[in-house]
DNA sequence: TCGATAAAAATGAATATTCATTCTCTTTTA
DNA sequence: TAAAAGAGAATGAATATTCATTTTTATCGA
């Protein structure tokens, strides 16, 4: 009749060895066998917590997603000024990648490849909802411009994925005053 | 003593068949055999052109890459104006993306995975040189910030990478006015 | 111009391996 | 002591690569 104690730390360590091994193996490379033996488990202790490895994946992909936005969004208040908003997000955003590289890694790579299934993409994208409600209030006090949320994201958060990534790579390194560049040329490409 | 007639079509057709379905499945899910069928050939016949599926993702790899590259700097001119060779080149990248939906996607998938191997990653920043010599060129003439080549290009290249899995997942259609939307808040992220 | 022929190109089937998933048995826990 | 968790070994399907042949092609002596 246990329930969940253990379990609960086993998880966490089938995701996080998920994690690790898809980033630097990709998807398809990475074998659930191994998987279980990082995580120190038996390959059939998977399937007690995961369906398949689809739905392991899937799973972990919204574990980390939600990770990032509770972290993006902590103590977002929808009433301060639009560039004040932004700049918050945008550096707890530009937090969360600098600490949690591997998870940053994670999200990156299952943002562009087919790696995810359909609707566990779609439901992970419903969690930027406070950001597009931020963009929205900006282009109607005209404060941005008035582009779409796309163009948006494009210029003002994506850009951060590709740094982490070179980052992870170790072809580049951010610090304190990159962040601060960084943050600054996102708000140019987007304030009026 | 046959040597490359239609030899040059089966390899084509080999890389067009790869970028294809790694797209579509990503590398791993893609069998040769898969790869074969669609290129019309025998699975044999795609180790008469490439030593095995690294090697042959390697080299459409390398192949795309210099075919952006080809494209986003011909004509590419080093005398005029900073400000005029950025927009051409930002310009002729977007249209190729915007052309070359296929290709633009393969190689964002290539860029955010472990799929292809680090000497032809190196191999493939180097395409890249003519834009990097603008930027110094820029950063020199103060016409542009004094970010790092990562900064620059994370703000005002990488956002179309972005902006095309958008438009090729269906989520988002970029048009003539969102071109020139989009030019100008990568501009505007850079220049001084 | 024309076979003849040898090298190159191509093939389809066979092989050996890898891997997701399941099965059966053991251990833990309430 | 029974139900839940977990383990390790087995299974069966998939798949990269190789093998043994066949087909195509270019050259050359007549």
């Amino acid at each position: 009749m246990a329930k969940l104690q253990k379990s609960l730390e086993k998880r966490e360590a089938l995701v996080r060895a998920t994690i690790h091994l898809v980033n630097n193996s990709g998807f398809h490379a990475t074998p659930m066998s191994k998987i279980a033996k990082m995580a120190n488990v038996s390959p059939a202790t998977i399937y007690l917590y995961f369906e398949n490895k689809q739905d392991l994946v899937n799973k972990v992909y919204l574990d980390v997603k939600t990770k990032f936005t509770d972290y993006a969004f902590q103590n977002h208040n929808e009433d301060i000024p639009v560039a004040e908003g932004f700049e918050k997000i945008w550096k707890r955003i530009a937090d969360f990648k600098l600490k949690e590289v591997e998870e940053a890694m994670f999200l990156a790579q299952c943002d562009n490849t087919p790696m995810i299934d359909e609707p566990s993409r779609q439901e992970g994208l419903k969690h930027l909802q406070p950001l597009l409600d931020l963009w929205h209030k900006g282009k109607q006090e005209d404060i941005i411009k008035p582009l779409s949320d796309y163009l948006l994201y494009a210029y003002s958060i994506n850009p951060l994925s590709f740094l982490m990534v070179m980052q992870q790579r170790g072809v580049f390194k951010i610090d304190q005053d990159g962040i601060e560049e960084a943050y600054q040329a996102a708000w140019d490409s987007i304030k009026k």
